[in-house]
DNA sequence: GCATGATAAATGAC
DNA sequence: GTCATTTATCATGC
């Protein structure tokens, strides 16, 4: 599913003039961030093998079964895949660095 | 047999570095002379790690951290941002 | 013992 | 959907 991806170019939340110190504000009021168990990590991880992208159905089920909301299954796919392309990238600098010490 | 014990490799907060003290440096004088809007575009981002010999990404988590736990302090002694603002008022009025 | 860098949930822009 | 963030938490340095 991901396949289309143009220019990307995304812009931040709240990108407020240039008023003193106004980025110190609170722009919404936030749910406190809960780490997950093992067990609910496990599980999402084992799924995530299978495939990055979950279906609506998969969803449901994983919600149901780890006591999560399907908004929480959603981004902890969304930010897993985030993560898997940043391991990538670090990944392929790595390589490019090793490339470049032995022609050197 | 899935994410083999993530928590004994594979896993940088098991060898995180201090920045060195220039990059700090360097670091602090970018966002305290940027303190209206410490959000460095793309380009700034990829200098200041050139700059500083890290990562971009690095970058990323010093200026996110730094934000949150600067706006923490507010109303707070800060003695930092004193530290920094003479700085710049002595390099620019010689 | 906190300071500090990196990661894990959660939000918002687009 | 991606992705730059905010925030709490983690793991380490000293």
């Amino acid at each position: 599913p991901p396949g289309s991806l143009g220019s990307m170019g995304v812009s931040v939340p709240c990108g407020t003039g240039g008023n003193p110190l106004e980025w110190t504000g609170q722009v919404t009021v936030r749910k406190k961030r809960k780490p997950y168990s093992k067990y609910q990590t496990l599980e999402l991880e084992k799924e995530f093998l299978f495939n990055a992208y979950v279906s609506k159905q998969k969803r449901w089920e994983l919600a149901r079964n780890l006591n999560l909301t399907e908004r929480q299954v959603k981004i902890w796919f969304q930010n897993r895949r985030m993560k898997n392309k940043k391991n990538s990238q670090r990944q392929a600098s790595q390589q490019q660095n090793n490339n470049n010490s032995n022609t050197n | 047999a899935v994410m083999i014990l993530r928590s004994r490799f594979l896993d940088a907060r098991r060898k995180r570095r201090n920045f060195s003290k220039q990059a700090s440096e360097i670091l602090n004088e970018y966002f305290y002379s940027h303190l209206s809007n410490p959000y460095p575009s793309e380009e700034a981002k990829e200098e200041l790690a050139r700059k500083c010999a890290i990562t971009v990404s690095q970058i990323c988590n010093w200026f996110g951290n730094k934000r949150i736990r600067y706006k923490k302090n507010i109303g707070k002694a800060q003695e930092e941002a004193n530290l920094y603002a003479a700085k710049k008022a002595a390099g620019a009025s010689p």
